[in-house]
DNA sequence: ACGGCAAGCAAGTACCCGCTTGCTTTCGGA
DNA sequence: TCCGAAAGCAAGCGGGTACTTGCTTGCCGT
């Protein structure tokens, strides 16, 4: 691993860990095995190297697109919220301690590029799709349904493993439930 | 308005903004209108002060049960969604931090007094008496329709101000169709 | 063999942090 | 009127922080 990149991935790492205050200079040259001053030389500062730090490990590594044309939507729509799921949870730690210091630091994490956005819209798009070939109820809300549902899958990937209580079964076990209501709610017709 | 409670109010406050390390005593100090002297005479410590002052700001001002003899089940999920919005809404600034900061720092936030896990299990506790009413169909998972509500209406809370780009209707028209949607996943019976 | 570059090392600067000490001011009740 | 508690004020202590400077070490191509 080349050390700008273990560089950036020690800063990520920290980050998520203890926030931007808790990711001091020091912790991150030490979690890298790298002089402090190496951390300068390379990214001039601290706020800097942390930019580029998050920037890196939010994009989304594997993306997850729903298809143009639906065959089979209850399978689609399974496949689509396990994916996602598992992207979401992958980042969860980095996502808490973003979410938690945006308010104060909004440029460290552009809206825009959040994989939560993009992934909304995907499924917003999907179905609309599928309405447009009447395979779900046309009456329905399609922006809160896509918000109940993309909420739900956000909300699990983010809280499962603080409140382990409330969560019985294994993630897979869940999204393959969360899908069961959501197609219920929606009324999808089986292909 | 009482000094004790004046600074509680400011540390919850600065906290909720800037986490625990960005609440420094000067700071909180400065927001109460107090000498910061004040505060180690008062609480002891900088950690004693934002333990009580989160304890304090995380105690839901109103408490909403849904009732022991479901009546009209539609109605009373509306309104009880409408209420546990509002409280999460309310607390949206001190949850995000809170749960951003809970892996470093987990003794700051005790879990079983969190509010969302008590509203979570008084969803589920109805949601067993509706079955047991023969209002919902019997082979719905309760566990899983408990976790997908509450995270829908967590999720909304915690990300509508910081992605308004998604959420085009006003929170109470998003929760009518939440509830919508909800209710035909349950196949809920009119009473 | 040697020149240049990248990284390490030691030390230091100016500032902010939690917290303490010693003292003064304010104010309400006996 | 006086006493004592509560709050304010000024100064400081030890330690951590971001960042800088000056110098040394190791390595790689020519």
């Amino acid at each position: 691993m080349e050390l700008r990149d273990r560089i950036l991935d020690a800063a990520a790492k920290v980050y998520s860990e203890t926030g931007f205050r808790g990711a001091t200079t020091r912790r991150i040259a030490e979690r890298a095995g790298v002089n402090e001053i190496t951390l300068f030389r390379h990214f001039g500062s601290k706020t800097r190297l942390l930019h580029e730090a998050i920037r890196c490990a939010g994009v989304a590594s594997n993306l997850c697109a729903l298809p143009a044309r639906p065959a089979d939507p209850r399978a689609e729509l399974a496949t689509w919220a396990l994916t996602t799921f598992r992207e979401l949870f992958a980042r969860r730690s980095l996502i808490r301690t973003a979410m938690g210091e945006l308010e104060e630091r909004p440029d460290l994490l552009p809206p825009d590029q959040s994989h939560t956005v993009c992934a909304g819209q995907e499924l917003h798009g999907y179905l609309e799709r599928l309405r447009a070939m009447g395979m779900i109820r046309a009456e329905v809300d399609l922006m809160a349904a896509t918000m109940m549902f993309m909420g739900t899958l956000f909300a699990d990937a983010i809280t499962r493993d603080i409140i382990p209580a409330m969560y019985r079964q294994d993630p897979e076990q869940s999204i393959v439930h969360y899908v069961d209501l959501i197609a219920r709610a929606l009324d999808l017709k089986e292909s």
